[in-house]
DNA sequence: CTAGGGTTAG
C-alpha cells in the first residue's frame, strides 16, 4: 500500500528541517536529492530550511542560485516564508551576496520585519554598517515594526559604524515599541554602548537589567576592552563567575584581549589555563591570537611560539598575523618570515605579511630585504589597499586617505596639521620614519607620516567640533 | 514540516 505523495512529501521536510536545525546542512540536501529522486516536488515547506542549508554549507554559491531558479520554476517564489528564506541564503553568501539579496528583496511585493531583517543583516555581514543603518530606518519608513530581532541587529550596526546619536535613537524607538524588556534587545544595547564609548551608559543599562546572561557579561567585558578599560574587564569577569554565569567560548576572547590590551600577562596566563580544566572550552584560534598578541606585546616571542607548537586546534591566518605583528615590534626577522610563509600558505592572497616584512626591514634598514619583499608582492600580484581613517561631524562621515587633497577644506585641514606637528613636536614627539612604507624617496617618507589619514581626520574634527 | 537577531581580538 502506497502512503499519499503529499504525506511523503511532509515527512522529507521534516526531515530536511530537522537535519537543517541540527547543522547536518549536507545532509538536508541530500535528503532533497532523493526526495526528487522519488518523484516528489518541493514545497513552500521544503525550500526555507533548504536555501538555509545551501546558504550555511559554504559551499558553491550556484547552490542557492539553483534553488532560487528551482523555486521560481515551481512557482513558490510569492511565498512570503520562501521569499525570505531566499534573501537571508544570498545574504549569507561571501562576496556578492549582499547585492544578490538586495535585488530579490527590490522584486519583493510584499516584505514583512524578517525580510528586512535579513536584509539588514546581509548588509551588515558584508561591512555596509551605514547602508543596514538606512535599511532600519526604510523598514520603519515603510511601517513594518521592528520587532525584538530587528533591532539588535540595526543597534549591531549602530556600535559597528560607532554611530552614538543613531543608536541613542533606536534606543529610544525600541522603548516606545515595548521592547526594552527583550534579553537580545538589552544585550545589544549594553554593547553599543559600550563600543561607541559610553561606558556610563552601557553601565547603567546592565545594571538595570532584571537578569544577565552570557552576552551580557560578554559584552560589557569587550566594552570595557576597548575603552583601554582591562582592569574593570577582570573585574566584570570576577563578579560574573561569582554570580554563577558560565563564561563560553567568546567571553574568553574578550577576557583574553582585555589581559593583553591591559598588559596582564600572568592573568591572561592563567585565564587561558583555566579553560579546559574548568569549563570545558577547549582554546580555538581565536584565543590562540590573543595569547600571541598578550605575550607578543610582553616581548615574549619564544613562548608565544611555544604555546603554537604545543596548540592541539588547527591554527589560522589570524593567528599568524598576530606573531607577525609581534615579530615586527621586537624586531624578529627570522620568525617573522617564517610567520609570514604559514599566512602565505593559508591565504596567498593577503597583503599583511608584505607590509609587516616591508616595515620590519625598513626599521632595521636592510633595504635590500625591504626591496626583495616589494618585488615578491609585485610578482604575485598581491595590492594593498590604502588605509583610511573618519570622523563623523553632525552625522556627515568625513574619509580621509593618505595625503588626501579632496576634501573641501583641505587647506584649513593641513595647515591645523602643521600646527598639531608643531605642538607635539615641542612636547618632545619625534617622528619615526623608519616605519614608513619603502618604494618612497627618503624625504617622502617623513610626508607620509606627516598626513596620514588619521592625522588629517584628527585635524578636521578639531576644526569642525568646537572645544567643549 | 517553513524565514530573521543580541556577545568575537588583529
Amino acid at each position: 500500500m502506497a502512503l499519499p505523495a503529499g504525506t511523503v512529501v511532509v515527512a522529507y521536510n521534516a526531515a530536511i528541517s530537522r537535519c537543517a536545525r541540527a547543522g547536518l546542512y549536507a545532509r538536508a540536501l541530500a535528503l532533497f536529492r532523493e526526495m526528487r529522486g522519488r518523484g516528489l516536488r518541493a514545497d513552500e515547506y521544503t525550500l526555507p530550511p533548504l536555501l538555509n542549508s545551501a546558504a550555511q554549507l559554504r559551499g558553491p554559491p550556484e547552490a542557492v542560485a539553483a534553488l532560487h531558479a528551482l523555486l521560481l520554476r515551481a512557482g513558490l517564489a510569492p511565498h512570503l516564508h520562501v521569499a525570505n528564506a531566499l534573501v537571508d541564503a544570498y545574504a549569507r553568501l561571501p562576496h556578492a551576496g549582499a547585492a544578490a539579496a538586495r535585488a530579490v528583496f527590490d522584486e519583493m511585493p510584499r516584505r514583512d520585519v524578517v525580510t528586512w531583517t535579513s536584509l539588514l543583516t546581509g548588509l551588515a555581514r558584508a561591512g555596509a554598517h551605514g547602508a543596514a543603518v538606512r535599511a532600519y530606518h526604510g523598514m520603519v519608513a515603510s511601517g513594518v515594526q521592528p520587532d525584538e530581532f530587528a533591532v539588535p541587529a540595526a543597534l549591531s550596526s549602530c556600535a559597528a559604524s560607532t554611530a552614538l546619536d543613531l543608536g541613542r535613537s533606536v534606543h529610544a524607538a525600541a522603548v516606545r515599541l515595548g521592547l526594552r524588556p527583550f534579553r537580545s534587545v538589552e544585550n545589544s544595547l549594553v554593547s553599543m554602548y559600550a563600543k561607541t564609548g559610553a561606558l556610563r551608559d552601557a553601565r547603567a543599562v546592565f545594571d538595570a537589567m532584571p537578569a544577565r546572561c552570557t552576552i551580557t557579561w560578554t559584552a560589557l567585558i569587550v566594552g570595557y576592552a576597548q575603552n583601554g578599560r582591562g582592569r574593570q574587564s577582570l573585574e566584570v569577569y570576577a563578579d560574573m563567575v561569582r554570580s554563577g554565569c558560565r563564561p563560553d567560548y567568546v567571553t574568553f576572547i574578550g577576557l583574553l584581549f582585555a589581559c593583553s590590551h591591559a598588559g596582564l600577562v600572568d592573568a591572561g596566563r592563567a585565564h587561558f589555563r583555566s579553560m579546559v580544566p574548568v569549563y570545558g572550552i577547549a582554546p580555538g584560534p581565536d584565543h590562540y591570537a590573543c595569547m600571541v598578541d598578550l605575550l607578543g606585546r610582553a616581548g615574549r616571542l619564544d613562548e608565544a611560539m611555544d604555546l603554537l607548537n604545543r596548540s592541539s586546534t588547527e591554527l589560522d591566518a589570524t593567528v599568524w598575523k598576530s606573531l607577525l605583528g609581534a615579530c615586527r615590534v621586537h624586531q624578529n626577522a627570522e620568525l617573522a618570515e617564517r610567520a609570514a610563509e604559514m599566512v602565505w600558505r593559508l591565504d596567498p592572497a593577503d597583503a599583511v605579511p608584505y607590509v609587516m616584512l616591508s616595515n620590519l626591514y625598513s626599521r632595521a634598514r636592510r633595504w635590500g630585504d625591504v626591496a626583495r619583499i616589494r618585488a615578491l608582492m609585485k610578482a604575485r600580484g598581491v595590492t594593498k589597499e590604502p588605509g583610511c581613517s573618519w570622523v563623523g561631524v553632525n552625522g556627515i562621515t568625513h574619509l580621509f586617505h593618505v595625503e588626501d587633497r579632496d576634501h573641501p577644506r583641505a587647506a584649513e585641514i593641513y595647515r591645523k596639521v602643521e600646527e598639531m606637528t608643531e605642538r607635539i613636536r615641542v612636547e618632545g614627539y619625534v617622528p619615526d620614519t623608519d616605519w614608513a612604507l619603502q618604494d618612497e624617496v627618503p624625504e617622502w617618507r617623513q610626508r607620509g607620516l606627516a598626513y596620514h589619514s588619521e592625522r588629517l581626520a584628527v585635524a578636521f574634527g578639531l576644526l569642525a567640533v568646537p572645544a567643549a
